[in-house]
DNA sequence: TGAAAACTGTACCGTCGGTACAGGAGGGGA
DNA sequence: TCCCCTCCTGTACCGACGGTACAGTTTTCA
């Protein structure tokens, strides 16, 4: 039983790197028996097909990821009380957090399966579609609380706020990846947070009266 | 000549589809031989192999990306003459148009590329890389024309904020796949457009004294 | 010590991407 | 008219891969 499980998590690491960096179709049972030092058949012990690999993967995949949403959000709660710096303060860390993986964020599963859907069957295709409006229902949930307590500036649907959170992660992280630049994702959570706080909080009065050098995007040409 | 185009144009319109459902490892050139009504010989006269096919399409999908944006946004630049008022009205424009698709964005190639990386040779990668690039430098562009008239009420990077177009947009795309629901990707980018619209314009003092019940977000439960 | 769990080994099948090559239809220019 | 070029078809074949079947062996733990 133990031997197993330890033998079973070896599989679903090779293929959860394997599967982030080339696809599904784009990984090999063979080769992941070659890396992960099994046989054919002993991955058809664990696993009855790729299917039910993907299922395996995605799922634990979600629940990691569920993990950290909880682990970041929960400490943020704990360091501030107040609803809205508390989530200010989660997206603060998110983006350390994210800034922090040495080579960029992998990618993500319920992403690529979304763009595998076809392959799977409809039991994948729920599993991922429940894992998104997991976290709608997870941002939404401290987005609401927010709402309680500020008055929104502008009107906006706070589901739709809460889905935004999961649109700039999953653009953050393709723009990351294909641009090669690590940074672009922390960075995008970021100007989600900006946005968050604009939404919220009266804008401060600016305290210079030429305009501000600390701006990045002023009219300099390039 | 006019007719081996004609050929390869049908190739490319059947494969797109397809690689959009199923990705590129689930897209099987027999399938696309059989459903174009093609030899296989034939294909492979058109195309050397599937990684040029996949450049081919990934070419031609980036082309026709660039000529939509380049006619909603010269559309609004007519329409308007203020580049703020003009980028919020192409903003919208866009939002329209994606709800207006039938069955919903049918994915982005240059994410569904991300996602399946190391298949390709380093020519598509950076075709790829270029396409976010681009869009970088068009919404940035834009952008600037905004801030050398308009001051950014918040200390925001311009290419960043221009990243953010794309994030959402593609993030938007995952979801809406993800989810089943066409909408959201429409919403997600009117959501962005809120964004860019604080970010330049003061907020209007509400008109009313209570919470306002024009408000999704309000303080109910659920 | 014995049964269940966790594999290995071997053989085999159909599909798929890809190669090689011969040849043929059809049109257009010399 | 002839020839050449584009645009295919047909056939045969290869290795890699997903998957099946099943018999046998080692390991683990109660």
């Amino acid at each position: 039983m133990r031997k197993g499980e330890e033998t079973r998590t070896r599989i679903l690491d090779v293929a959860e790197a394997a599967v982030l960096q080339k696809g599904f179709g784009g990984t090999s049972i063979e080769e992941l028996i070659a890396e992960t030092g099994i046989t054919k058949s002993g991955f058809f012990y664990h696993f009855r097909d790729k299917n039910e690999l993907a299922k395996a993967l995605l799922n634990r995949y979600i629940e990691n990821d569920e993990r950290i949403y909880d682990e970041i959000f929960s400490r943020a709660r704990d360091l501030v009380d107040d609803p809205l710096q508390s989530f200010l303060l989660g997206l603060k860390l998110l983006s350390e957090l994210l800034s922090d993986l040495p080579n960029g964020h992998p990618g993500c599963l319920v992403a690529g399966i979304c763009y595998y859907e076809r392959l799977f069957d409809r039991e994948i295709q729920e599993i991922n579609r429940n894992a998104v409006l997991a976290w709608r229902r997870r941002f939404g949930r401290m987005i609401r609380e927010i709402v309680a307590v500020y008055p929104l500036r502008e009107p906006v649907d706070v589901d739709q706020l809460a889905d935004m959170v999961s649109s700039v992660l999953e653009g953050g992280i393709v723009l990351s990846k294909t641009l090669k630049e690590p940074n672009t994702l922390a960075e995008q959570v970021l100007m989600l947070r900006t946005f968050v706080k604009m939404l919220f909080l009266p804008v401060a009065e600016m305290p210079r009266a030429s305009s501000g050098s600390a701006f990045h995007g002023g009219a300099e040409p390039h």
